[in-house]
DNA sequence: CCTAAGTCGAACAGTAATGTTCGAGATCAT
DNA sequence: ATGATCTCGAACATTACTGTTCGACTTAGG
């Protein structure tokens, strides 16, 4: 059942169509089959021959950006100061939600409901564990469900991925918006939101 | 060019599409003519016979959306303390995002963008207006960009209903956790979150 | 250099949606 | 109650996409 290592061509050709496919699908979910092999320089029939359907490409796609997603979270250092670590796990998160983030919607379609909630699942559980944290040290507020305060985080990151695309906010300025954003809405009422750029590489 | 009064049963058909057609696009933006038709209770011939196309029955069922968004809204009072006056306009737009929300990746499909872009600009102009109103006083905060922190009140509104859709934030607790959400998002660095639930009916 | 592996375009079948046409029948309005 | 208005299902043309098959061609690699 091993599949027989494939010719130079080929794999240069799935590595193509596998890039082609992630940007095609992140500006349009409802991107033709066409399009994506037009985009990565390939026939329609060359396509098929690697991707059974149109499902398994999207699959392997997602596949591919959820490892890379993993690979750059799991280095980040979640002990400490709640929110020094917030900080840091939003500038490892952000390079990955702009480049897949819209991606999403064009999984939610092809892909059965289970898996689309067990692929999400992971990443709100590391978040929901940092948020409690800061909670239990008083830093973050209490007076809003922690399920609410992990979907923010969610929504103003690729709200951020949008506006940068759209070209309202400008790129490098992204990461610390965000930031910058999360801190004051984690603020517990009555205390002080924190300065961004003191938690931050202060340059 | 005038178009003659309809007839009693055919005005209420129209309503009916009207009707089934937000309900359906708010679940499923590629709702098809035919579920329209069949959730309204009508053959989709008839459909067919009031809306010329998919593209002009998106259009109308925007343009009444639209219409209910600014009724409620244009009675809102933004004058006075900036706080306040952000939890009343979230107060009042609250119901109508519940309820039109999903519409709008409808409405991006079919209509041109500069319509988009155009009915868009509106509200967003009036948020805008608030905003820098409680920036020139110190109450809001001014190292992020006014474009962000609209786009923000934007999202996490949306955000809010599609949690209340998929039953994880409870309806009636919706409209707060906004309010509070924004308020502490909107807090300078350095000051002090205001408590929502001073600045609502304190029950 | 020679063969197996890979590519390509064209042509095909299948599906699903939009929009139109027709005529028979129901319903409103006067 | 009678005619205009409206409804409805079925059938049709059109378009667009997915997925497959065929045979001729190019390329990798020993």
């Amino acid at each position: 059942m091993t599949t027989r290592p494939l010719r130079a061509d080929a794999r240069r050709n799935v590595e193509a169509i596998l890039d082609a496919a992630t940007t095609c699908l992140a500006r349009d979910p409802d991107a033709s089959i066409n399009d994506i092999a037009k985009a990565a320089g390939v026939g329609r029939v060359t396509l098929y021959g690697h991707f059974e359907s149109r499902a398994v490409l999207v699959a392997a796609v997602v596949a591919r950006a959820m490892a890379e997603a993993e690979a750059s979270l799991r280095g980040v250092d979640l002990t400490g100061d709640p929110a020094a670590a917030l900080v840091r796990l939003i500038d490892a998160s952000w390079q990955t939600t702009l480049r897949y983030g819209a991606l999403v919607v064009a999984a939610e379609k092809s892909m059965p409901v289970a898996d689309m909630a067990a692929a999400h699942d992971e990443p709100r559980e590391r978040v929901r564990g940092l948020l409690e944290h800061g909670r239990a040290e008083g830093r973050f507020r209490t007076d809003l469900p922690v399920s609410w305060l992990v979907t923010t985080l969610h929504t103003v990151t690729h709200a951020a991925a949008t506006s940068v695309y759209d070209g309202e906010l400008a790129p490098d300025e992204a990461a610390r918006a965000i930031a910058a954003t999360m801190l004051g809405l984690l603020t517990p009422p009555g205390e002080v939101v924190p300065d961004v750029d003191i938690l931050r590489g202060v340059g």
